[in-house]
DNA sequence: GGCTAATCGATAGTGTTACTATCGATCAAG
DNA sequence: CTTGATCGATAGTAACACTATCGATTAGCC
């Protein structure tokens, strides 16, 4: 279902001079042209839009990221490992050695004894999660699964992260004192 | 040891117009007054300073966001459930259901098998935390160590989680296939 | 006492990011 | 044959987090 600029910003809920802007900073490939004004998007185009709101929207990324992840992803030469690689490196913001220093530099240097239990989960998660991406065997689907583990897998945890202290900190202290 | 601006900035590791604009923003108490063009700042400022960059840089946070959040820590009324409230609010990006909700556009619905793990993971980390807040006892380095735990404890898990992606994904992918 | 350098608060300016708007040329569709 | 959509190029904008400059004043050193 080829379709015009219009349609697709309709569609994708993006604007098309955003979209226009997204071909230019070569986020998404430029539409098959047909005629001096006539470009037709399809499928493929809609479903990239997607995959860049989310890197964009709940991954955080800034627009340079997204490109290096997005180009990752669009090389058939990469490993599923070399492009989980990617996107890890587009989220990263900082290290367990960062976060422990600033902890120190704020008096609160026992943070890190929080540090195993958190890995412990973490190594537990990773596991669940590569076995998640290995559903598939088509490559491009794996590929894509990676990055979207890497980044919705983030929001995820983080948000039910919150849920779970809501609750905790409730029954902790609301209950008893303070 | 009360110092002036300059003295402050070295310490600090930000610019003397910065601490000006954070006192702007209300991010900052000033210093006290001592003369027309004298005020001193002192230890108590630059622990702020930390906090507030621990917020923006590693948190993430925009500066009207941690404005609210150092409003709540402040605020002697509140208690240490609201103040952890507040800084959860603070990061709160996304909610499960919205990261479910792309998971879901994207094709990958199944991201949603992976929840219960997530939120068993959290719930255990989440109790951890909030005794781990509990070691003291003083209110106001109780609600520090409630937006500290928040903000530095997402970095922690996030960065712990990259690790062992890292390594699930190095024995899964590099081993065998692929 | 005189001079230099620092400080004050106020205001204006800057660089970056992620779009958004406008343009003239061209063409599809009714 | 007219109307409206499209094209790519370029310029403009809004928000954000600072950063720089200003004239008035004064601390601190010789």
């Amino acid at each position: 279902m080829p379709v015009r600029i219009n349609e697709l910003a309709e569609r994708s809920g993006v604007s098309a001079a955003t979209i226009k802007y997204y071909v230019r900073e070569g986020l998404l490939r430029g539409g098959d042209r047909a005629g001096y004004n006539q470009v037709s998007y399809d499928e493929s185009h809609l479903h990239r839009i997607r995959l860049l709101r989310a890197l964009l929207g709940l991954g955080g990324l800034p627009v340079a990221a997204a490109k290096e992840v997005i180009a990752a992803v669009d090389d058939p030469e990469r490993t599923v490992h070399s492009t989980l690689g990617e996107a890890q490196r587009a989220v990263s913001k900082t290290s367990v050695e960062q976060v422990l220093a600033v902890a120190d530099e704020l008096g609160h240097p026992d943070l890190l004894d929080m540090l195993e239990a958190y890995r412990a989960a973490a190594r537990q998660l990773a596991t669940l999660e590569v076995n998640w991406l290995g559903r598939t065997d088509d490559r491009d689907t794996l590929t894509e699964r990676a990055v979207i583990g890497t980044i919705l897998g983030d929001a995820l945890l983080t948000a039910a992260r919150r849920e779970a202290q809501k609750q905790a900190s409730a029954t902790r202290f609301t209950t008893r004192n303070r």
